[in-house]
DNA sequence: CGAGGCCTTGACCGCGGTCAATGCCCGTGG
DNA sequence: CCACGGGCATTGACCGCGGTCAAGGCCTCG
């Protein structure tokens, strides 16, 4: 069981055996339908989420608009980070963008082996320092690259994203709104 | 010896005796003169730090101008997140603007005991978990609030740091330049 | 007293936001 | 099968925040 997913793990950081069959009972399976919510708004996040197969978007509301926080797809790791850290009710919420696979492994499983298991309390490390690394270069560019670099280096980071989101959340997660995403997009 | 300090790292996550033993070894003290530098461009970081006395600031060249990246006086943890975890030249500069008093953790240390020691790989978790929350609201405050309004949450926050650093640097840390936060200040 | 660092002030401008109108595509029902 | 309505995207007019460049004021220190 899990067997592709307890491997993915493995390359943040090696693990046993042992501690692969500590994990299982504390990971399923979720399967969702375009425009299915996995977390709504107020509610605590408890997992850590895998996207298996599918498109993610979490968002937020803003004075009343949406914003597009964080969109990711097939194979990628993703939580709100707040609300799970935290313990508080989420601002964020998640969809799928369309049908998919999501495996999650419950914050309270990981929180309690964290403790006893130095393997898993490793794991953990790589991966929120990995998602500091990231967030610290996502507020640099947001700080200092223009709409259009963002744009063309997201095209070059995720090319397909263009066929399977739809326009105003590419925009939102973008930083800026739909009319000038359409802008940058007309010149060129 | 250091005593005060292996409590307060002990109030993100509970060490035993043993443990504060295993870490004297890696921790030293370094004293700052104003305008010393503590990490130079190029170098990679190798310690977390901690700020015993006195007021850090940290930056880096962007198209030959300085930017702020972070101030922090007494009493706080601070390290050049992308270069500590992975282990590249930092881009950052690390220097004091006053006399300062540095307790300085190595990376090495740290990372020995942490694949060993499950109380020093959780301290670690806790420690990164909080950066991450920050950098995540750091992020929304510079996407969605005004100059006007990052300066005057700043003055809430640390009401000190007007007497302590020159505004020239408090510019750069909100993200803006020397002119419109003069602009900001001369209205009120 | 003069030089240099730091801060302020003014003139100008461009990026990206808002609001509103229009275009385009597609599903549903008469 | 076509007509209409709604969701999504584009386009235009306008504007304000904050950046750039340049000049000038004010301290401090040699």
């Amino acid at each position: 069981m899990f067997t592709e997913y307890l491997n993915t793990l493995s390359e943040y950081s090696p693990l046993s055996d042992v501690t692969k069959s500590q994990l299982e009972p504390y990971i399923s399976v979720k399967n969702l339908n375009k425009d299915d919510i996995l977390l709504k708004h107020g509610d605590v996040c408890k997992h850590i989420y895998y996207v298996n197969k599918g498109f993610i978007r979490i968002f937020y509301f803003k004075d009343g608009k949406e914003v597009t926080e964080w969109l990711t797809n097939d194979k990628h790791f993703f939580f709100s980070i707040t609300s799970y850290f935290e313990n508080s009710p989420s601002h964020l919420i998640i969809e799928a963008l369309e049908d998919s696979e999501i495996i999650q492994l419950s914050k309270e499983g990981i929180d309690k082996l964290r403790k006893v298991n130095i393997e898993i309390a490793n794991l953990m490390i790589e991966w929120i320092s990995v998602s500091l690394v990231l967030s610290q270069k996502r507020m640099d560019s947001i700080q200092f690259e223009t709409a259009k670099q963002r744009y063309d280096s997201l095209l070059k980071m995720q090319p397909e994203i263009l066929n399977r989101v739809p326009l105003q959340y590419i925009a939102s997660f973008l930083g800026i709104t739909q009319e000038t995403l359409s802008r940058i997009r007309s010149k060129k």
